[in-house]
DNA sequence: AATTTTGTTCAAAAAAAATTGAACAAAATG
DNA sequence: CATTTTGTTCAATTTTTTTTGAACAAAATT
């Protein structure tokens, strides 16, 4: 490095560049309650409370973050973020951006519902309707071949799943209809 | 006891008043099957492995089944049992059957995909939905008394939660309305 | 009223999931 | 081309969640 030895994010020339408030490594109280809430709602969609914060201190954020300062800003290790990073990024949920001067890549929060819902939808709920659905033809296939007293029970049953699934699947369109109309 | 000491489930006595088949301890391999899609399926919902086996097991059983049973069965402990019966019975997933002639209860699986859904918008997704917005009101306040050169962002992405939980609370209405009106 | 049956509770154990951090590779820098 | 920066990977650790099983209470049975 060219002004000190161990220069480091804390670097005092790394700051000079931007405004000091948005580069700081401390985090703002609302900033804490948005990252709070992300944590909480990404629970719900079981996924890493990691991945909670990552989302949410990017989505609460100005301007789009390096992974080394998303480290030192939620105190949290680099192999998380990095995991985080790419977790988020395969769901479309948060996409990289070119920074001009700075080799490092930054990332910014997808903030539309719509996108956010197709991405959880296309890389968490389908592939475990997809595994579904071929679980339920071998199903069927060993109900044809059963001839035991409950055999028709079974076949009910098993009809019954599937009309579940087929109405999630609509389901789900339904959904992406609803979050393209409304604002 | 009348017959023996010891008698329990597997007691010749227990069974003759009933069809073998359908109170023997080994589940049929479609059984099986079945169990393990749900087992999956409660993954995706965030929940125990053992809740979906006890629900898988009472949806394709053709009669209602003890606590006894389920546990012997499962191979599973009477505490997970016990545990995953309450939790179902709170969702509205599972609900009690009187079984003549026999002290122990009775459950049998609720397979009405509305009624599922509603369970667990009602027991899951609501409770969260409401913390969310009572947190999402501090922060709409605490947004109010911060003048920060960030402040116009920070109310912007805060409008932008709160338009969020507006879509989802909709959206969990459309879902109710429309697992209402198909077959 | 003693005993057995039935079911719940909860501390401890086990299992599963998330996080860390050090080793590594690739690319840029000087 | 040696060094630094940047980011990934993955085995080990930590944390969280789930399961177990024994103690207990309530109700029924003898």
């Amino acid at each position: 490095m060219s002004s000190s030895p161990q220069a480091s994010i804390h670097d005092p020339e790394r700051l000079s560049q931007e405004s000091m408030d948005s580069n700081s490594d401390k985090l703002k109280p609302i900033q804490r309650e948005v990252i709070a809430l992300f944590v909480n709602g990404v629970r719900v969609l079981g996924l890493p409370k990691s991945v909670g914060e990552i989302y949410g201190l990017l989505f609460i954020s100005p301007e789009p973050l390096a992974l080394d300062v998303i480290v030192s800003r939620l105190e949290i290790s680099k192999g998380s973020v990095s995991q985080g990073l790419r977790f988020l990024r395969n769901l479309g949920a948060v996409k990289p951006v070119y920074v001009s001067g700075d080799r490092r890549d930054h990332f910014t929060a997808v903030a539309e519902l719509k996108k956010l819902a197709n991405g959880f939808i296309r890389g968490e709920l389908n592939p475990n309707l997809e595994s579904a659905t071929i679980r339920l033809d071998e199903l069927k296939s060993m109900a044809r071949n059963d001839d035991s007293p409950n055999s028709d029970f079974f076949k009910e049953r098993i009809r019954r799943i599937g009309n579940w699934r087929r109405r999630g699947g609509m389901l789900l369109k339904i959904v992406n209809r609803f979050l393209g109309r409304t604002t």
